[in-house]
DNA sequence: ATGCCCGCCCAACTGATAGTTGTGGCTCGC
DNA sequence: GCGAGCCACAACTATCAGTTGGGCGGGCAT
């Protein structure tokens, strides 16, 4: 099926001439005719009654015809999500299922005219990722330099918001039926956390926290893949892992597993923006208010040491504009 | 942009190969590379890079992929919105914005995954349409035949539901800031209700709502358009007219109308929905019970004669289903 | 009643293109 | 180092989209 057929069928059906949709699309009245006898023959259906005044919808034309601007508008889009130049706002995030992710659905479910596209950069190392928001291929990415300094000069990085985590352990799990645990109930656990690339930000972060509370963190190991790991934790009575409260990792519904909220204090990574620091894309002015926007974190929260930045607003990124 | 090259890009990015996709499409894995490469030509991007072990998706392939994903699943839509045989279900209504096309709507927005095109039959006789229904070229219509015996034989009617009527003035008319009236205030009162077709259905009930309450309607005068009436009811001190509760008719804003419930009792046009008898459309059933939940109407209802019939449900079409 | 005009379809032509087969290059794994 | 797997390029053909030109039919005005 060609789009521009379907194309020149809605705007014929809106019309109710063929003879103008072709003036606006700038083709013959007779190709806009060609157009749409080839759709009536792929769907072996007539979609319009022909008359001396024009054109007028068949019931099969009717029925066609939202779903002809469904595709239509389905292709407009498709085509300004890659367009260069004015492309829609690209956010690059570590994992479709992962707290970022979700927390950028929520605000696209709340604004959904916005022409958003959510990707994932293949690398690890955030200053590949900072090289990327500088070339403007992706107008933002999660990602966190721990050292400020090692960023490009026209890229900045802002505070997103703060990703508290979650126990997440077996059935067989002495804290499988805890409503909370605290950080000084961690200390004797085996706390693995695959997957982690070493020296990356995630890596200090657990770091960190083993340090600062006593806890025995795996980090460093391969990543073996899911499976692997929650086998572990569904047969174990003593291996437990940390997902973030928002990440929407899913597992088969065979794995008994729970989630366990951390508190006094608190455990939370916090999640930065990078994104250009002159002419940012202008949809992210509302994509940042809306994290500021988010109820901050109850209680006690710890972070890591290189937390200390003060919150921005998306008003301080707002003069960079032109 | 061809549909099937989308097709294919969704589905080589699904696999991660070429080859594969193109053994499911059955074509050679040359065609699907020469359609991927349309595309990216067309949309001056890549989509792909190619590795020795099949394609990965670049950035762009990533932002183009679920709006490429949402031009295949609106391809398959319309498809199946007029496919022969086994298409979605498809409902006349008199207009898309009155009562019935609103229900319709309340009904797919509580259930969007039903493929449900509403359409609108060009005639004035329900015989016509019940003709219509008879012949499949839609399943199901919501007219009324005063008299069920000039049915064909194998079509039924069965009640939908009331829709109560609002009285329409201007802002000069005495009613204009009541809360509510009851049918012996609109005695005096013109009523206006164009573009009734003589002896069809909506005639007779505005027949015997003027005798049964002693009201003046002026049903037979030709339809001048709804600027006339809407700028006669603007300017008039006494002219009104009737509205069903839940239309949902437009008009531009300049006209100050307000919609006044009537009360006391309610005055009601009861809706019908005609269908095969035989083999109804299996997605029917629970569009009917979605008529059945909707509120009953409160306090006393006036309905015509006709509306004697007992309320159906939809087990009793159940089992004229094979 | 009789043209006229408008809008659509059909016919003929041409340039483009989608699909096929055949082939070569690349990378990974054994 | 070699084979296997996968993708791109080349050459060919049949199809098709779009153009110009012509004809038909139904309103509408004279």
């Amino acid at each position: 099926m060609d789009t521009e057929a379907v194309r020149s069928f809605v705007r014929a059906a809106e019309f109710g001439q063929l003879q103008h949709a072709a003036d606006e699309l700038g083709v013959t009245q007779q190709a806009v005719s060609k157009r749409v006898a080839a759709l009536e023959r792929e769907l072996e259906v007539r979609l319009f009654i022909r008359t001396a005044r024009g054109v007028e919808l068949t019931l099969d034309g009717q029925a066609f015809l939202p779903h002809a601007r469904s595709i239509v508008a389905g292709v407009d889009r498709a085509v300004t999500a890659v367009r260069p130049g004015s492309r829609a706002l690209r956010i690059d995030v570590l994992g479709l299922r992962s707290a970022q992710a979700v927390v950028l659905h929520d605000y696209w479910r709340s604004h959904p005219e916005t022409d958003l596209d959510v990707v994932t950069l293949r690398v690890n190392d955030p200053h590949v990722a900072a090289a990327a928001v500088q070339a403007g291929d992706v107008d933002a990415s999660f990602r966190t330099v721990t050292d400020p300094a090692t960023l490009p000069r026209d890229v900045q990085m802002i505070h997103a918001f703060d990703s508290p985590l979650e126990l997440l352990v077996g059935p067989r799990h002495p804290l499988a039926s805890a409503r909370t645990v605290t950080p000084p109930q961690l200390r004797k656990l085996r706390i693995w956390v695959p997957g982690i690339v070493p020296r990356s930000e995630w890596a200090e972060f657990y770091d960190q926290l083993a340090t600062a509370f006593d806890l025995r963190i795996d980090a460093a190991g391969p990543n073996f893949g899911n499976e692997v790991l929650l086998d572990a934790l569904v047969d174990s009575a003593d291996v437990a892992t940390l997902v973030g409260a928002r990440d929407r990792y899913i597992w088969p519904a065979s794995y008994d597993l729970r989630r366990i909220p951390i508190v006094n204090p608190t455990l939370a990574y916090p999640l930065s923006l990078m994104l250009p620091r002159t002419t940012p894309h202008p949809g992210l002015r509302a994509v940042i208010n809306h994290f500021a926007s988010l109820a901050p974190l109850p209680g006690a929260v710890w972070l890591p040491s290189w937390a200390t930045t003060p919150r921005r607003s998306a008003g301080d990124i707002a003069h960079t504009r032109h």
